[in-house]
DNA sequence: CGGCTTTGACCCGCGC
DNA sequence: GCGCGGGTCAAAGCCG
């Protein structure tokens, strides 16, 4: 998994050279990117070597052309003839450190230095070989292809730079319209004050009134998501907090940095929950009480951050749906009015992570799995991991974003729903049911598989670019996150859902766009069901997302490879995939259905 | 030996 | 205040 991460990082630091389709063949040709120039630079050198045997040279390059054209194709073997092109074809020969690439046949290390000479070299050449006219051509051509690579890699990072700057300042603008119709909602109520001054969060609530809502807004990426939720939990958490760090767990294992470990003394730690808790957000929900300094309402506001959760169903097998994290089961329980024990997980990926879901199987249909997720992951995620961890970070935050803006509870969470999935049918259900608001993806039904039909291909976005921009800024991992997410969603064993639903228009884009090159190679069936509805949901919340993906979309406007297979198609997938709220309880899911 | 699972106990919130 | 249910802890055991 970790590893996962490590490709990402990668591919940014490719991708900002990758960025274009263009480039891509351009690049696998030259890898290193500055081949071009080294290439033409030995030509040139290797006959400027000594004016005296220019001559010789030449011809010796123009046979070495030849040569090279076979050794290319060939070998080198063909050393032989005249002594020159012998000597030449030797340099050649040490020059290439890697046999791997033919092309590396041209470049002699040692042409470097000759660089200098080039102009002596062409004017050898002018002086009338037609072979060496095409090099100057070739020449001119590869470095022509270098600087518009350049220009297309500067603009890029502009435009990224651009998405960047445009995203925080949607958050920002998000926050304080957050904050505004906060302070418009609960204007009469004290509250509000109350819960800003809570730990250090302040910094974050200080800009608005907003305080908690922004945060969520704030969630691009998993990365960020990570950090950034978990800064929000933490803050919204924090507010229990009490001063005291505390590491330690009794029970001394790593967990230590934070969240509940708090507990360790047992119980005791729950009060405090120590700002550690902060960084690793994962509070529990008890944390409310802890918060002796907050008044009474924060607490319902900053608790349904808390809880938000994210439930999904899904048909499998398997004790445990697959999302690429590694969890840690740490409890298990028989929940009332269902058979089926629930299983507590905790997420292991890293040591403070407050990551925790419940798995149980429902009570009604056995093969239907209920995961439901809580928290987000305070490190980075493997692709695979990306998901679900974008899915329940976006969804939580659209849920949270949604109560927090209501005056009570949830305010509309209908139409948070809608602005979502607007004619979704129903995949998706937000419940603010009382103790947690729950977003509940269900992925047992499969709505319309005629319906939609996706393109596979129809956003090719490269987001290795933006990998790059993003990663600079915390959103960088949103496309990936999308996209690893639509990846790992194939994975769910029983998702059976095939085809389908698609999100909204934006979900879909954002799927699409979303989804790395790198790990493209799934069947679109499963992951773009199970992926449209995490767009949905995702692309909603953080609007950057979407930004993000149709800017990079718009950018490449190229084909995707592969999996992306979004489905753009249907503009109203919308009625594939919908979020249907619900004030009662998060177990309505809407559902398509299928398998 | 480390990590994970199992499982009984504990804590907490909520409703009565 | 009591009971119930949910959630978590942590010792014990298992596994690789």
């Amino acid at each position: 998994m970790d590893k996962g991460w490590g490709l990402a990082l990668d591919s940014d630091s490719l991708g900002s050279f990758l960025l274009d389709k263009n480039n891509r063949a351009q690049e696998r040709m030259f890898p290193a990117g500055i081949h071009f120039p080294v290439s033409l630079d030995r030509r040139d050198e290797h006959a400027s070597p000594a004016p005296s045997d220019e001559n010789r040279v030449v011809v010796g390059e123009v046979d070495f052309f030849a040569a090279k054209s076979r050794l290319a194709g060939h070998d080198r073997n063909d050393r032989d003839v005249d002594d020159s092109k012998t000597v030449v074809k030797k340099e050649n020969s040490h020059g290439e450190a890697a046999p791997c690439r033919p092309d590396n046949l041209d470049v002699n290390t040692k042409l470097h230095l000759l660089t200098a000479n080039t102009g002596s070299d062409q004017s050898t050449v002018d002086d009338g070989v037609s072979s060496d006219a095409e090099d100057r051509r070739a020449k001119a051509e590869l470095a022509q292809l270098q600087t518009e690579l350049q220009s297309m890699n500067s603009e890029n990072q502009k435009l990224r730079d651009m998405l960047s700057r445009v995203s925080n300042n949607y958050s920002v603008l998000q926050m304080h319209l957050v904050g505004l119709m906060k302070q418009q909602q609960n204007h009469g109520t004290d509250s509000t004050n109350d819960h800003e001054v809570v730990d250090g969060k302040s910094e974050e609530k200080k800009p608005e009134d907003g305080v908690v809502v922004p945060r969520q807004f704030m969630d691009l990426g998993p990365g960020t998501i990570a950090e950034t939720n978990e800064v929000s939990q933490s803050s919204s958490e924090d507010r229990t907090i009490s001063a005291s760090p505390r590491n330690m767990n009794s029970t001394g294992k790593d967990e230590v940095v934070s969240f509940d470990k708090g507990r360790d003394g047992k119980r005791l730690g729950r009060d405090q929950e120590s700002p550690e808790s902060e960084t690793q957000g994962w509070v529990p929900n008890k944390v409310s009480k802890s918060n002796t300094s907050t008044p009474v309402d924060q607490p319902t506001a900053e608790a349904t951050m808390r809880k938000a959760r994210v439930s999904v169903r899904a048909r499998s097998e398997a004790p445990m749906i697959s999302d690429g994290c590694q969890w840690r089961k740490y409890g298990q329980k028989m929940a009332k009015g269902n058979p089926c024990p629930r299983a507590y997980y905790r997420c292991t990926m890293a040591v403070g992570c407050p990551v925790r879901k419940q798995v149980q199987r429902c009570a009604e249909d056995r093969s239907i799995l209920i995961t439901t997720y809580e928290g987000n992951h305070n490190h980075p995620l493997p692709p695979a991991a990306m998901a679900m961890a974008s899915t329940t970070t976006a969804a939580a935050t659209m849920l949270l974003s949604g109560s927090m803006s209501s005056a009570d509870g949830l305010m509309n969470p209908n139409l948070l729903a809608r602005a979502i999935l607007p004619g979704s049918s129903s995949m998706a259900t937000i419940s603010a049911s009382a103790p947690f608001p729950t977003v509940t993806l269900d992925l047992t039904h499969s709505p319309n598989p005629l319906q939609f039909q996706r393109n596979p291909s129809q956003f090719p976005v490269h987001f290795q670019g933006q990998h790059q921009t993003f990663g600079s800024v915390p959103t960088p991992p949103l496309t990936q996150v999308l996209g690893q997410a639509l990846y790992n969603q194939s994975k769910f064993a029983g998702l059976q859902l095939s085809q389908e639903m698609g999100a909204s228009h934006i979900a879909h884009q954002i799927a699409a766009a979303a989804q790395p090159p790198l790990h493209q190679a799934q069947p679109p069936s499963l992951a773009d069901t199970v992926s449209a509805a995490t767009a949905a949901i995702t692309a909603d919340p953080n609007f950057t997302a979407a930004l993000a993906a149709a800017i990079s979309s718009i950018i490449n406007g190229g084909a995707h490879p592969s999996t992306a297979t979004a489905s753009n198609n249907n503009v109203n997938n919308n009625d594939s995939a919908n979020m249907t709220t619900s004030n009662s309880n998060s177990h309505k899911m809407s559902s398509f259905h299928g398998n």
